[in-house]
DNA sequence: ATGGTCGGCAACCGA
């Protein structure tokens, strides 16, 4: 059986849901994990949803800020959430497909918004990047991120950090700049590492060369300038490596009128 | 070198 899985950072759910149904109904991915819905989840347009063929969802999500969440045509076994560096920030949520969606063996899927960190990138000064690197240590312990052998499970997400030097638009001029500094490229390497996860996207275009899913508001032309960065990831674990059927960036989505500044990206595999 | 733009929610905070 194969599933397409897509991971969003739509910044407000509410104001571009009919971006996420034009999305949804071009490419029909069986899960969709958003980030930043800045949605309460009294609030989540499930409805919605439901009428565009998701069924499921497993909410995170809190006023204003932040937020995540996961919406499925696929039943889900189970849901959970995971609290941070001891905040109330929501910024995780867990689902688990399994039997209820007709799989012999479950697969489970983490869904996460890292803390961007603020625009200082010393710790010492600036508590929002003290608290990002904080937070990926603590993601480098965590449970959720050390699966088991022949367990079969997922990490999605805004990551908010672009590891690796093709990963922005400018290696040099960014190592300064908080998303692409050696201390968080290493923590998040190190979390990757830690629990042995494939990065999907770079097993399908090779690390020479530039891949972005996010550009800047702030950019006057942001296709010309073209000064992207990789922030948005799909890990898997070792048990699901030999089943990547294929990656896609979805960068015409940039382009929609009132975009977010991320783009979806997704991943079609065998389980 | 600097400032540039968004969204939530009603003055700034977070990105």
């Amino acid at each position: 059986m194969q599933i397409k899985l897509s991971t969003w950072n739509i910044n407000s759910v509410r104001l571009r849901i009919d971006l996420v149904a034009k999305f949804l109904k071009s490419v029909r991915p069986d899960v969709l994990c958003l980030q930043e819905t800045k949605c309460p989840d009294d609030a989540f347009p499930a409805k919605r949803f439901k009428r565009l063929g998701y069924e499921h969802v497993a909410l995170n999500g809190q006023k204003g800020y932040h937020g995540v969440a996961v919406v499925s045509r696929l039943p889900l076994d189970a849901q959970a959430v995971k609290s941070y560096c001891g905040k109330i920030d929501c910024r995780h949520v867990g689902v688990t497909l399994g039997e209820k969606a007709k799989l012999r063996d479950p697969v489970t899927i983490h869904n996460y918004y890292v803390p961007a960190g603020g625009d200082e990138p010393d710790p010492a000064i600036n508590p929002k990047f003290e608290h990002k690197l904080a937070f990926l240590d603590e993601m480098k312990a965590c449970a959720n991120l050390l699966p088991k052998r022949d367990e079969r499970s997922i990490v999605v997400g805004d990551l908010n950090v672009a590891p690796l030097e093709h990963d922005v638009w400018s290696h040099k001029q960014m190592l300064r700049i908080v998303s692409h500094t050696p201390i968080e490229c290493e923590k998040l390497t190190a979390a990757q590492q830690a629990g042995g996860w494939i990065d999907v996207a770079r097993t399908f275009v090779p690390p020479s060369e530039k891949l972005y899913t996010w550009w800047s508001y702030r950019a006057q032309d942001w296709f010309t300038a073209d000064r992207g960065r990789r922030l948005d990831h799909i890990w898997v674990s070792q048990a699901l490596g030999d089943r990547l059927s294929s990656i896609k960036v979805t960068k015409d989505a940039r382009g929609w009128e009132r975009p977010s500044d991320h783009v979806p990206v997704t991943v079609t595999l065998e389980v």
